[in-house]
DNA sequence: GCGACAG
DNA sequence: ATCTTGTCGC
């Protein structure tokens, strides 16, 4: 009936996919292509933008777009309500196949370790990991090697980056990747914070111009 | 009670 | 996320 209910089950919903999702994990093998989602907002519209890059020639391949109106408004912890719709929508309209999926979202390092990345990998049963620009829940230990571990209820679920320039990021896990598997990928672009995010950004807003 | 709070 | 141009800094 109200509001409070509703983000309480979703929530508790949330914390029950944190667990589920586990038993999905697998070894990620070589990244050739990646897919990179992300969206933007205008007056009572969102697009939400899916990117297909090739690793090796360092290009978009496909891009696609999904207009509509936002679902839900912001509410920290549960973002994936509000834009994991119109990205799902994206990603399906693309004909290219990827290995990953990159989502400009949090992962496992979410207060009920299960965020947006989490959830849009459910529900296209694909390797996906999160990739954001500010922490939400948890605290970066000691950098080792431009990394370092994302502490969230004494265990490590993601990396925090240092680029060699540029601000740094957070990457964890989503849903049928391992956390062992994160540092290769964060290598595949040799630290530096993924081009085909910047992609689906600049393809997202473009969109609404 | 107060502050913090992915995009 | 968005509102916004030039400007300070690596
Ligand atoms: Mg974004």
């Amino acid at each position: 009936m109200c509001a409070r209910e509703v983000l309480r089950f979703f929530e508790e919903l949330q914390s029950w996919v944190s667990d589920a999702v586990r038993g999905y994990d697998a070894p990620l093998g070589h990244v050739r292509r990646v897919c990179a989602v992300d969206a933007a907002y205008g007056d009572d519209v969102m697009a939400g933008a899916a990117v297909v890059w090739s690793v090796g020639e360092r290009r978009v391949l496909e891009g696609r777009t999904y207009l509509c109106e936002p679902p839900f408004p912001y509410v920290p912890g549960l973002l994936f309500l509000r834009e994991a719709p119109a990205l799902f929508a994206a990603v399906e309209l693309l004909s290219s196949s990827w290995d990953v999926l990159l989502v400009d979202a949090h992962g496992r390092a979410h207060p009920r370790e299960a965020g947006m990345a989490t959830f849009l990998g459910a529900a296209l049963r694909k390797p996906t990991v999160g990739i954001a620009k500010k922490l939400l829940a948890g605290v970066a230990g000691e950098f080792t090697d431009s990394m370092a571990p994302i502490i969230l209820n004494n265990k490590t679920v993601g990396y925090a980056v240092k680029p060699r320039s540029g601000k740094s990021y957070y990457i964890s896990p989503g849903y049928g990747v391992r956390l062992e598997d994160v540092p290769a990928l964060v290598a595949v672009f040799n630290y530096e914070y993924p081009e085909p995010l910047r992609e689906a950004d600049k393809l997202a807003r473009s969109t609404l111009t």
